[in-house]
DNA sequence: GCCATTTACTTTAGGCCTCAACAATTTGGG
DNA sequence: CCCAAATTGTTGAGGCCTAAAGTAAATGGC
């Protein structure tokens, strides 16, 4: 096979691998979208945003908040609004800058998210279940690699 | 290293595979919902319908395009109503059955589609090409186990 | 043949998403 | 200093998503 064969080749694999990798993608998050719902009444954007929080104890502002979350700042509004209505997390002003607000987690809101992490962590770990250690580090890589070729390609 | 340990290493491996993996799929899935708007004034899901239907040239019912494209069916009549008034794809009514439509492209919307598609693969191609051929491969076998793990668990 | 059940599609309420326009504030070059 | 430009967060229009309830038609056990 020469080279512009090969070369050409790849295009439907590539093909087939988002495709692949799409179906496991929206699968999985299903799964977790339904655990969610089902056990703690609340939603993926909800759990995601409680994550970014946790790893922050010095809490964050929005717009760290929409980045890390990889969605638009209009989005954060009102699933900051609705987690403050449950008291999960609070919002403090932030001295020096008017326009911002710092978020934390409240301690109910640690609590909770804890619980909702365990279960998360079940989810996953059973979702990938079919692979060995090994296994997962081999598709870690090979999606690090993706990730940093976007990340160049997109500066 | 004990099987409890080794067993128990699993988890945090399978929680970053799976944060990287979900990046990896926003990343992409956004360059290509980005380039179906600037390029054809068009979304995701119109896109994916249409390609359902270019598979099956005899039609599809609504039933059959929501399982295909794992949403509910409640999401395809909207989304069916755009692309007739777009003049892409056509409802006729199916000899036996008056509750259900066979959807079909109309020769506008088969060839609109060809263009887009050859779009969509080479934003595709692109994603992935930091990896070789043999390396998309692995991939796609990995991933073929992940969901062919979750196929036997929800059955 | 009859009627309960199932199936195919539509509709509604509620949530999250984007983009774009907006208000309030901070910043930085002249 | 001052004002244009940039930044922070909010809002609104339009789209897709789910779950759940509703309508119409087909099916199958009796």
């Amino acid at each position: 096979m020469d080279l512009e064969a090969r070369a050409h080749s790849k295009h439907p694999e590539a093909l087939r691998l988002w495709l692949r990798m799409l179906t496991c993608t929206q699968l999985i998050e299903k799964q977790v979208r339904t655990g969610l719902r089902d056990e703690f009444s609340t939603t993926l954007p909800r759990f995601d945003l409680l994550a970014q929080l946790e790893r922050e104890p010095q809490g964050m502002k929005m717009t760290a908040l929409s980045r890390r979350m990889m969605v638009t700042s209009g989005n954060i509004t009102p699933v900051t609004d609705q987690l403050v209505k449950e008291g999960l997390i609070e919002r403090s002003s932030v001295d020096g800058d008017r326009r911002a607000w710092l978020i934390r987690l409240t301690p109910a809101g640690r609590a909770l998210f804890k619980k909702m992490a365990k279960r998360h962590e079940a989810w996953i770990v059973q979702a990938f279940d079919a692979l060995s250690s090994k296994e997962l580090q081999t598709l870690h890589g090979l999606l690090g690699r993706v990730k940093q070729h976007r990340a160049l390609e997109n500066p």
